[in-house]
DNA sequence: GTCTATAAATGGATAGAC
DNA sequence: GTCTATCCATTTATAGAC
């Protein structure tokens, strides 16, 4: 328990900051944020208050920390797809890429996509994330430019309908769950671009 | 003012308690419902507390007013689309009755979605919106037996993905912005079965 | 690293006058 | 239908002992 390569525990036994975030997270995802207590979270780990904010600094910086995770892997996966030579491997790499970070990330995602700007640091995540949309918007354009994509319909609106059925992943999908996150990431991308009408 | 056909406005004048209603909900989406005070909702009414109270119950009972107003909707396309006499039209029919009730609904419907089962009447509309997607499940496997919707997909994740797509909606649409209600919906069913994928 | 105790503010909701 | 004033529970966060 003292660890090999990783200095995960130092000092002291007692609960870990990462303990604590991860907790924080759990419970503002059932219960929202907003709705979610300080003395909630205390309740779930089984510790007081005070001992908490020795380990935070505040319940937002709890969120805080969070959001960066998601963005973070939104924004790399991005940054590859940005990378890929094709428009429609760049289209679908930000697809795929999206959803493997949707799952890897799942509670982290899933308070980033409820954000509702109530703090600066909400705004700043949402300028962030809005940014992110943007470029995939972008891509889409592009897509529909060469021809993959059809043009009948609005880039903006195709990347919206697209990205909420891709994002809605995480109201549902559990790591532990019956749903393989590597097949689910085909299925995926099989019904944005093929959709569910059988083969005829 | 004194009304026609309509007896809306009885009695004095000042707030009624639609407006009331109608206010919370938009400060509930726009906030989160936990993040919105009474006083939040006096602010924005230009009234007080008390005033408030003289036109409804309690803050949860705006929710559920509107709660109710979404699911009746919901439930109301879902009987449309079980009268339908082909799988194939039970299934697009709930599908656009799904986009109307959004685009008509927009934000009674966005607060269902948002829902975290943090009290009896959450947790009791959250049961009514379940079982409206086990139906519409149900509609969805009896596509795949007719051989309309591919089955290499288990017909729940099918479901989960298009009505992510679908619901997703809620989140960017507007009335009076540039998208006409009418055409998302053909759009949205021609994604959902066809895909974005360029015609070949 | 955790505790008891408490501060200081805000939450939803009510009483009773006008 | 709206007001002032208030109740009481709960909120985030801190002080200081162990």
């Amino acid at each position: 328990m003292t660890a090999g390569a990783r200095p995960a525990r130092r000092g002291r036994p007692g609960h870990a900051r990462e303990d604590v975030i991860r907790a924080g997270v759990e419970l503002f995802n059932e219960q929202g944020y907003d709705a979610t207590s300080v003395s909630d979270l205390t309740g779930r780990l089984g510790l007081t208050k005070s001992a908490l904010y020795h380990h935070v600094d505040s319940k937002e910086q709890i969120l805080q920390i969070a959001l960066e995770d998601a963005l973070g892997g939104l924004e790399q996966a991005l940054a590859d797809a940005l990378q890929q030579p094709s428009a429609a491997e760049r289209l679908q790499t930000i697809i795929r890429g999206a959803v493997r970070v949707l799952t890897d990330r799942q509670p982290q995602v899933t308070l980033l996509l409820r954000l509702r700007g109530n703090s600066e640091i909400e705004t700043a995540a949402l300028a962030r994330r809005r940014r992110f949309d943007r470029t995939v918007t972008a891509l889409m354009r592009e897509a529909q430019s060469e021809g993959l994509v059809r043009s009948d319909l609005d880039a903006g609106v195709a990347t919206r309908l697209i990205f909420g059925m891709i994002n809605s992943v995480v109201e549902w999908y559990r790591p532990d769950g019956p749903v393989d996150p590597d097949l689910l990431r085909e299925e995926i991308l099989r019904v944005a671009l093929g959709g569910l009408a059988a083969r005829t």
